[in-house]
DNA sequence: TTGAAAGCGTTACCAG
DNA sequence: CTGGTAACGCTTTCAA
């Protein structure tokens, strides 16, 4: 005899609980374990059995419990995408696109959202108690949150941000490069005095396009350079080049923005407050790629991220490491692509 | 050394397994109930047991399995949330939001990105399988995938969609009333010939701004308006406009876009193209109050979704009805913010 | 307050 | 190919 057929069940209040593989099992006049094979992908079930399984199966709704399934598969099909605030403008793009990647290979996404990308505590308990498979980041963990990941034998891999002393994975755009390229052309146009406008200071990518710059300026053996601190957002970008002409005492001959979004509020600020003419008077150019930065009105010469490429090659990375966890880490960085727009002068393209 | 009488075992590999209450049960020296109790909220455990459980858990490093106690709880605490493309620039920030809503109250999001908002079939089939608690959705469902949700009893939110016919629960910015200030306030300036910028034919904020904005017009005994048709993405904002100066044989007197970056790609291709001034030759307006709509280039007349009380209103809305599931649909909708900003001629607010 | 034991809904292993 | 049975790691009675 079969296990107690247990008909579907009614609670008190009457609501029919959810089919079971052992509802359709009884239905179907089966076991259990068969329905269970039907379920799965490579499992050997005759044709008859499959046809009377299923008719079961969609006659009672049921489908396979995912969390009953994780915990004896010791699998969750759940990765950890984290995410701190978007004021960014050009991380939301990333995330659907992550989405849709781990989408493609049955992989789900569980989403947090950081306030501030140092609020990872917590973050990392949740994760760990739902066991998700790995680990995509947009923010930096400390090394002890790192740890905690690595003792759980949780693949980790980062998006945008890495730290050369730890062995971790990571997939970026080569800010410095991309910062040395906009040196270099606003230098070789004739630019000799700098205003530098980073974001955030616990944001890596603020400081990475920071130092490229200015490493890149100290190359090329330019000192007048002036840097002033906003928050990516665009209020703080009109804010912080009225700062940059105050402390430099007259408007410097091009500007560096940190990203597009503070690129096009010094732009604002330029023309508006200070009425200068850009890029006649002074150019300013940021770094992303992002929608707004193509919009007529500025037309922000940036370094745009492969945005496509990045994801697509983090989750493969991710993937690939929960498939075969020995993998060693690797970084990838990806170039960015220069996009020469109306907001700077620069030589012409060769 | 300090080996735990019961060491972690250790699989063919020699990866060490993760604690379990189990374990931390062996090296406390009490039974494994006893440890999951110290775990639980309002559970009952003496001072000196929460102790030495705790300090055996975080010796090995033992964290909760949330997925094993889904599975004994019938609760995952888990909440899917569907989005369609973010083209529109508006939801990452709603997204963001309602992330940090549930995370607050102690719910995990499982985050589904649609390509087009008509791709719901494969999305409904997972978050059934997966068991989350309850569905917000920004994409609509047929009528069908509604009620396969419903029979599982699983709860829906629609966030700003809703249909009239269908007993569902939405929060929505009152789109109409929104195009309805826009008109009147356009029509009280003296414009008279209208044009119309709608977004995709499968989104339903745009078709009820649409008939929002047609409505009133009606109502004015506007009859000179002329309808096209864009993706809700600038590119497209700027086709629509020089199509609609086609086809109206000349620029209107205003432009009702039906969200903000239309409504600047419009900007762009009136001044650009066309060599009118904005508002002086024409009136432009969108819809939503995003970030680049305030940049100074535009400053876009628009209606502001209040994102904040609207998010806030879904995640509660939501819970309580996990809570209770006896709850009766309810839709809400909230006024959208009137922004008069400098894109159009408007009386002079009272 | 504590411990023993019975599930929760699967997959995995092993005989038939 | 099929069915029985033991996990998976937890919460939850029910006694003690």
């Amino acid at each position: 005899m079969n296990k107690p057929t247990k008909t579907p069940e009614k609670t008190a209040k009457g609501e029919r609980k959810r089919a079971t593989s052992y509802d359709v099992a009884a239905l179907a006049g089966v076991s259990q374990s068969a329905v269970s094979r039907v379920f799965q992908d490579g499992a050997s079930a005759s044709k008859a059995m499959r046809e009377r399984v299923m008719a079961a199966a969609d006659k009672l709704g049921y489908r396979p419990n995912a969390i009953a399934r994780g915990l004896i598969t010791q699998r969750s099909n759940m990765v950890a995408v984290v995410i701190s605030k978007l004021t960014n403008l050009y991380y939301p793009e990333v995330l659907v696109q992550l989405t849709q990647r781990f989408s493609e290979r049955g992989v789900r996404v569980l989403l947090f959202a950081l306030e501030r990308e140092s609020d990872t505590g917590l973050v990392v308990e949740q994760m760990l108690q739902y066991r998700v498979d790995g680990v995509l980041t947009a923010a930096m963990f400390t090394p002890e949150e790192l740890r905690t990941i690595e003792n759980a034998h949780i693949p980790v891999v980062f998006y945008n941000r890495t730290s050369k002393d730890q062995l971790v994975s990571s997939v970026r755009c080569d800010q410095e490069e991309g910062e040395r390229w906009l040196v270099d052309e606003l230098v070789a146009a004739g630019h000799r005095s700098f205003g530098i406008v980073e974001g955030p200071a616990d944001s890596v990518v603020s400081i990475e396009r920071k130092m490229g710059a200015l490493n890149e300026l100290a190359e090329k053996g330019i000192t007048d350079v002036t840097t002033v601190s906003g928050d990516f957002g665009y209020e703080t970008g009109r804010r912080c080049f009225a700062e940059l002409v105050q402390k430099h005492g007259s408007p410097p001959d091009a500007v560096i923005a940190a990203n597009d979004v503070m690129a096009i509020g010094c732009i604002d600020e330029a023309r508006e407050v200070f009425g200068l003419a850009v890029p006649g008077d002074i150019s300013i150019v940021g770094f992303d790629g992002v929608g707004p930065a193509r919009y007529a009105a500025y037309d922000v010469t940036t370094v745009r991220q492969p945005v496509q490429r990045m994801t697509e090659s983090a989750a493969s990375m991710l993937l690939e490491r929960i498939e075969n966890p020995e993998l060693s880490p690797e970084k990838r960085a990806f170039s960015g692509i220069p996009v020469r727009g109306g907001s700077a002068r620069l030589p012409a393209a060769k």
